[in-house]
DNA sequence: AAGGATCCTGAAAACGTTTTCATAGGCGGC
DNA sequence: GCCGCCTATGAAAACGTTTTCAGGATCCTT
């Protein structure tokens, strides 16, 4: 039927253990690794990797767990970890849960039976809080999101300056009534929301903070009722790419262009921000950047289980565009 | 170390074997499953998937091979097919080929190592013409792509259709210099080309072919050259959403405004074609029904090996904005 | 009440590798 | 020339499950 290890070491002459390392890095005389490399080639085998890690106890596998694969910023993360990892020679299992706690379980729970090497994560806050780091056999690397100090670590964007760095530049631009629109279920949405709190605080103004669930619709729809209030913002802080996106067509459908009716200014550098005239000004995130480090840390603490728990935090980058260009 | 299925049977005063039942779906009394679920519990139990797939010779998984999960075509249609995938009980391999043979090469051999249930493919032109199903030990489908007749199962766009559609959109809207740029890779960035010129000639007018690697980048260089011709054309078409994107920015670079300077029609309706003023007119592909018809095609050849090879074709749906108003 | 059928359970084999352990042979040092 | 060491190889154990096989209990039928 299918063809396996004991069919190469009899065509080959030899024994499986043989075969085996001939295959793999074990010490075999040219002779026979070449007989074995032979036999292979004649038999047209393919090793099968369940009982390979079976019997190995290494699955040479990394997880990628992230909210959903649609959000351009974590394709583009996902893209960087899939490539240092195959890279490393891991194979990855990608995994969306939707920003959903109770599918995060599951995957979690997937990764464990699955006896991965490690795990990149990007959690909701709520399964973020209660992550610890002894239910797992494996490291585990927090992206965009951060759970309590000290438990895993994690990469993240130095999101409060993003935040408030984003007040800053609307005030200078002469902005006054600016309100944020933020997403409900990260703590990188609360973090960039503490930020341009704190910046508000710091310029005399009044916050204006609204939450969303962290996908375009629900954002243009909260954006929507809020444009049509009476007293409505003058410029608005949307905490993501989704959002922002949802914002703008609120915007549009409101008949509200950019920068003189409502000023938008957000998250993600992604390429249509730059195309929908005149440009939308944004906080662009190193996405490849954060993708690496993540694999780094996670291969850095393969090899240091004991060291102490490590928060890369990376700086955004302010991309200013026509959306934001003064009243 | 670490707690296996031979714990828990001790724990539970049972042989593995009942263990084995009573989490699987084996016939036990009420009584013993209990107790299993107990000692479950109290071991914290996690089953090892490795042997498990060993063992049953049965992986339970699906691998999805795509050039790029950058181009938003391929996460939607990635999308669904998790979804249907998990909805089935069935683990999701993705994997990203970048459209280059020799890494399409070395994941399908991966799928065959990892001894998949199934794969569903986008490969390049050049892999679909040597893919042949019998060096396959699963079932096969090919998505967006297509291969040679009778080969492999498939799921398609209508892409001669597709591709002539957008000529007589552009004739009736008034525009007769119409040319093509289309991608290098695929099979069906050949046949939007084969509909373009079908209908061109029908129409009695000379067809203009371009071919660029399908991404944005070249995709903009080459465009920007194009324009920069004494007799540019004024309407273009572009054979998909990353080449889109570059025509766009080339058009934006040159200063051409659409429809007047330069009209532009292409593939694949991403949120951002609409929300560039005043929109781009697209072929909308059913994104989500590909993924779902994709999985609907595999579990049905698993489930009637010997059945004939079958080939949906999708229909794609005219989206006519503001980018082809007229001239 | 006996016989068979049905159901639940445990012992042990099996899945396809890698790894351990033992052995044979070659080689250098005394 | 013998002894010990090192290297390449093979036999067999091991990885953690599921599944087969057989046995014992229970139940229904006659």
């Amino acid at each position: 039927m299918t063809v396996g290890i004991r069919d190469v070491a009899r065509a080959a002459g030899v024994s499986t253990a043989t075969v085996s390392r001939a295959l793999g890095k074990g010490p075999v005389s040219d002779a026979l690794r070449e007989q074995v490399e032979a036999a292979v080639r004649a038999t047209g085998y393919r090793p099968n990797l369940s009982a390979r890690r079976l019997r190995s106890q290494s699955a040479q596998t990394i997880g990628l767990i992230v909210a959903d694969i649609r959000n351009p910023f974590f394709t583009a993360v996902s893209r960087a970890v899939e490539d240092a990892a195959y890279q490393a020679g891991m194979r990855l299992i990608l995994c969306n849960t939707g920003e959903d706690a109770e599918r995060e379980a599951l995957y979690l729970r997937l990764m464990q039976e699955e006896r991965v090497t490690g795990v990149v994560f990007a959690p909701t806050r709520r399964t973020a809080e209660r992550l610890r780091p002894e239910d797992f056999a494996f490291p585990l690397v927090l992206i965009d999101r951060t759970g309590p100090p000290g438990g895993h670590d994690g990469v993240v964007l130095d999101n409060v300056a993003a935040g408030a760095a984003l007040v800053d530049h609307l005030v200078e631009r002469g902005y006054r009534r600016i309100a944020g629109l933020f997403g409900s279920t990260s703590s990188t949405a609360e973090e960039r929301r503490d930020g341009y709190v704190a910046a508000m605080r710091r310029h005399g103004l009044a916050p204006q903070i609204r939450t969303v669930p962290p996908e375009a619709d629900p954002a243009q729809a909260e954006v929507a009722r809020w444009l049509a209030e009476p007293d409505r913002p003058d410029a608005l802080i949307l905490s993501n790419g989704l959002i922002l996106m949802g914002a703008v067509r609120a915007a549009r459908a409101a008949g509200l262009p950019w920068p003189g009716g409502i000023a938008l200014a957000g998250f993600d550098n992604e390429p249509w921000t730059e195309l929908v005239e005149p440009g939308l000004t944004v906080i662009e995130q190193p996405v490849a950047e954060i993708g690496a480090q993540a694999i780094g840390l996670l291969f850095d603490r393969l090899k240091h289980p004991g060291q102490p728990v490590r928060k890369v935090v990376l700086s955004g980058r302010l991309i200013a565009r026509g959306s934001t260009a003064g009243r």
